[in-house]
DNA sequence: ATTTGCATGTCGACT
DNA sequence: AGTCGACGTGCAAAT
């Protein structure tokens, strides 16, 4: 009746039974019902972005007479189709990925290029990922004064715990005895970032695409 | 033409350009176009749980030619449609929300709601999510005597390396010089983890939905 | 209206 | 296979 092993469309009245890290059910109703060609399976209801039940990559179909039972690993989507309106199968669907722009990356080669717009001083070394114990941080230029000039980059908003992160950082280059302050850069900081930037003396560069 | 107002999903040949919090191009390809009643919008490619680009609850769709509009606060996708193999219009489309049941959390809160019932004595905080440096533990009762109620949860069986789990996060607690008592709770536990609990002396406590 | 924290988060990278 | 961190996170509840 529905082949399970080629993506599909379908719609019809159904109802819904998860059981795995948590349990749901949804309601007898029409539902868009997708299967993917790895496997994964979207139910998808009129409203909102996120479907109501979904399995991941590596899923496998099979269908017990009107019901659809998707395994992975340890979870299970139960489908009951109590009327199939209409099924339909999609051949050639690409699996092509988006290509995201304006990157991290592209904001970190903005402020090393323009250094002395964003961090004034005499600098000796300005180096990308340097190293830490917690991990690469985004840009440290050192001064004549062997202050090390520490900047976090992020590509939109800056909220509380990525000033966390700096702090981290900072405190992690005072451990290898160096001195040390903090910039966060980022087109946008949230207010509550703002003011612990402030309590920890850190200093926000505004930095634009 | 294509009635944006209404809700659809489209199987087209098409490019899709984003622009929003970051900028994402989608190379020509075949996708799914799904326009829900809310104004949510998904392109799904044949791979993956989550689309390829989205647009939330409240986006407008317009169409000029063959390309569509999504606009939503700030953000916009740009649809270039190149050859549309099929549309179909859905109608009575149910927008039903799950009911989630059985969830870890709710055992938490049952717990926690009930603590006299589980862990006898007089306390003085009752603390979910309690921080270690293994992690949080799910519960932690302090009574009194600064002894501290180490509680971790689970929805359904427990097995012997949820013991071990709690194991550490007891000797996690210890080693910031915290004196600990050791509890598991699950609707039900597996022959081996109770032996290993009476060990390690712990108490297994029993906890239905 | 804004902020906070959870999620069946998903997903990719790295060990 | 597990762990970690980012995400155009989305989403609902609390403030």
């Amino acid at each position: 009746m529905i082949d399970v092993k080629a993506p599909f469309i379908l719609y019809a009245q159904a109802e819904v039974f998860y059981d795995g890290r948590a349990c749901s059910t949804l309601e007898i109703g029409n539902y868009l019902i997708i299967h993917k060609t790895d496997g994964a399976l979207l139910i998808e209801a009129s409203t909102k972005t996120t479907p109501r039940n979904y399995q991941g990559p590596g899923a496998t179909l099979e269908q017990r007479a009107h019901i659809l039972i998707s395994r992975r690993k340890q979870e299970t989507i139960k489908i009951v189709i109590h009327k199939l309106h209409s099924i339909s199968y999609l051949s050639n669907w690409s699996a092509s990925n988006i290509i995201i722009t304006k990157t991290e990356k592209e904001l970190v080669n903005k402020i090393i290029d323009n250094w002395a717009d964003y961090v004034p001083g005499e600098f000796v070394t300005i180096q990308q990922e340097f190293p830490t114990l917690l991990g690469p941080v985004d840009i440290v230029g050192v001064d004549t004064n062997r202050l090390h000039h520490v900047v976090e980059v992020k590509r939109k908003n800056i909220s509380v715990p990525h000033v966390s992160q700096l702090d981290r950082y900072i405190s992690a280059i005072r451990d290898i005895g160096e001195d040390a302050v903090g910039y966060i850069a980022a087109p946008n900081i949230g207010k509550n970032a703002l003011a612990y930037c402030a309590t920890q003396g850190f200093q926000y560069i505004k930095v634009d695409f």
